[in-house]
DNA sequence: CTATTATGCGGAGCGTTGTTCCGTTTGTCA
DNA sequence: TGACAAACGGAACAACGCTCCGCATAATAG
């Protein structure tokens, strides 16, 4: 009995139960308030739509950096598992490559402010930053190396300076209709392409 | 003398002595603080360091962005005057493209958040967008389309929207120093350039 | 079922920043 | 010099991030 209790509370996280209520309360609350106004909505705004008080958000996720990263964390995940995938099924690395990036920007762009966040320097965002970089820089870094064995990029770039490049393309294209993020990041990739003979 | 007078008033701006000195003042100071702290810089800093009060530098400049447009305005006009030199001066249109860029990309990058606050939504920052773009998406037009017509670019891009990315390349590369805006812009002008035979 | 404990909760409150507003000062001109 | 408009200064308000502590309550033992 005891030890059922032990595991019990090891898989739910140990935590006390209005606690855990609450944890899920306030992640799907966040979704909600970032899909109407954005990751940076006043956090107040989120303990309201949780119906919870200040206290207990910053409880639960210390920094806004750690509630945006657990809402999002299935989809960051997911997208670094499609890497190798991806390049498993493309015709070539450099195509594997494209289309991994696609996803990538397709996730930042439909996350309002999202891309803006994950550049921000200083304040709480240290958090985001590292996770989702340290989760997708290495996928990145599969499909360029792929790519420039493959003969298919000439130039050497660090996976985190080009993916900090593609989160910079996706940042704020809402005042011209024009601007999409996607067709300059292929603009960037292009650039990255050896150039054939001459 | 009375025209004299007149003359001179219509000269400095028609105001009053203390409020044209004070405007100077807050140039100055509001240069010295961006340096120091970046254009994000709190206002009342701006206004300590000047020696005014708040609603002095209100008065002045009723958004930040009248403030950074002032600062910035004589290396803006500088930039812009730049494009059609250039293109007189190269060896190709996409090679005068290349230097007008690295111009703006090294005008950016050394004003401390700049990029950033280019790219800001709402607040106050349409002045500053406002002033900006109208100035330098023309010359960057002038360029594009003197490339175009050379037929070294084969895509079909909006100045604007080029425009609009290099500024977002130039965003934030304090924290991994391997990021090199200038780079990024390049790689991006080469995604750009006519892909040779095959 | 009740008592005890410690875990979690709520929201008042502080610090920072942007912005406004108005009583006071000061330049200007007759 | 005196009167008036122009300009000034900074108190005050609002929005926000974040902390702190008294209170509620779930978990546990008897």
């Amino acid at each position: 009995m005891a030890a059922r209790e032990a595991q019990a509370r090891q898989e739910t996280g140990r935590k006390r139960a209005d606690a855990r209520r609450n944890e899920q309360t306030l992640l799907d609350a966040a979704a909600a308030v970032f899909v109407e106004s954005g990751v940076d909505a006043p956090v107040r705004d989120i303990a309201a739509r949780a119906g919870v008080g200040m206290g207990t958000i910053y409880r639960h996720f210390p920094t806004r950096a750690d509630l945006v990263v657990a809402v999002y964390r299935h989809q960051v995940e997911a997208c670094a598992e499609a890497g190798p995938v991806l390049l498993a099924n493309s015709e070539s690395p450099y195509a594997a490559l494209g289309q991994w990036v696609d996803l990538f920007v397709d996730f930042l762009v439909t996350k309002h402010g999202l891309a803006a966040a994950m550049q921000s320097d200083g304040d709480g965002f240290d958090t985001l930053h590292a996770y989702f970089l340290d989760r997708l820089v290495p996928v990145c870094a599969l499909l360029l190396d792929a790519a420039t064995e493959a003969g298919e990029i000439s130039i050497d770039l660090p996976a985190a300076v080009l993916m900090r490049g593609i989160g910079n393309l996706c940042i704020g294209g809402d005042r011209d209709p024009r601007y999409d993020a996607r067709q300059l990041v292929g603009l960037l990739l292009a650039g990255l392409r050896r150039t054939r003979s001459l």
